[in-house]
DNA sequence: TGTAACATACCAACCAGTCAGTACACAGGA
DNA sequence: TCCTGTGTACTGACTGGTTGGTATGTTACA
């Protein structure tokens, strides 16, 4: 239907993406943005009504998506807790390789957003975390995570696990996406030590 | 001894800190640093050679007095494999009361070192995660951890939970440090799944 | 002929860093 | 006691350069 060939806007949007994330927002100029693309600074803003709403815009696109595709896999009946816990981390490693530019920047230049932005982004990254949070509650409660685990620090390990990775995994590395996700995944649902029983 | 009463350049150095914290490096002014302390931009240069300087000089006071209380940790041969591990996750979220400014300026603002500086603390910071990549795989191989984990990722993951709480923890909050560390270093150890045979 | 899609030229604000100069403490000699 | 020399700890004005943003032109095409 659409997705014929990029426009100026998106051109612009890729490219600001992709230097914000070599040398940071406020280190980029839209002046650098501009010579990237062989364009003026005339037609940035002709797209954009400012450097930071096209910031805005790159923050907006990441967590909107980032909160879809986690509720099709909080949401998937076929899937045990352990399962989309599984799921989860996978997504999130997985999307190092696909828009790990955007993450770096959504983790990195947040503050760089005005206060109004700012108060529009947080509730959406907030709702990430605490729908995991809710999993590993409803997980508890079901028998099937450990009574005396605290879901509200559960979730920050897992999202510390997987985001921590934005800042040291290449998927072109010695390690797949998959196999990286598996082995946090098993770190966290069975952790490191071996059964009690067995030493 | 000494420690009478701070010098000029301490207190350039500590209000530094705190505004690189709030507004980030680029963000803030050599002229912001002087007007928070009623001071010129001379005296700044007086004390400084350059804002990068100063940057520096947080980034090495803080990863080298890290990797100093690290190996108190590691050489301590009292403590058993999981021992140290909880060691050295307590020690990391104890530190964001102690020094977590310090902690969230050396994660967020390194990339503003020039590449010498930067290849005189990425070393540093290499060994504080290879270091433990080390402990882990000495615990496989004492058969404390299982034979299955791999020691680099466990690191990853242990530093990932670790760190990622310098983005929310406050150590005003409901929790402690040590109920915080407690619980991730159950978790990595243990997991959040009960036993397999009790299910 | 009109308008969408650009280009050009410019501005006010801000920035890191420089530098000549100065107030003052203190030491040593007469 | 006074004078003189010297180093320390600053001041304040300045520079060359960069920035986000704007006002106004120009052109290609429908």
């Amino acid at each position: 239907m659409n997705e014929e060939k990029p426009g100026m806007k998106t051109l612009i949007a890729e490219a600001s993406l992709a230097l914000f994330e070599q040398r940071g927002f406020t280190e980029t100029s839209v002046q650098d943005i501009c010579n990237e693309l062989g364009v003026t600074k005339g037609t940035f803003y002709y797209y954009f009504d400012s450097k930071e709403t096209l910031l805005m815009d790159i923050h907006e696109q990441y967590i909107v998506t980032l909160l879809e595709e986690q509720k099709g896999i909080l949401e998937d009946d076929n899937l045990t807790y352990r399962e989309k816990v599984r799921a989860v981390i996978y997504m999130l490693i997985r999307d190092i390789e696909k828009r790990g530019a955007r993450g770096r920047v959504f983790f990195r230049e947040m503050r760089h957003l005005n206060d109004g932005r700012k108060a529009k982004i947080v509730p959406l990254r907030n709702q990430f975390r605490l729908n995991i949070e809710q999993l590993v509650r409803a997980g508890v409660e079901a028998g099937a995570f450990r009574s005396e685990i605290n879901p509200k620090l559960a979730a920050f390990a897992l999202l510390g696990i997987a985001n921590w990775s934005y800042q040291w995994f290449h998927p072109d590395g010695e390690l797949s996406d998959r196999e990286v996700a598996d082995a946090f995944a098993t770190i966290l649902l069975e952790g490191i030590e071996p059964d009690p029983r067995d030493r």
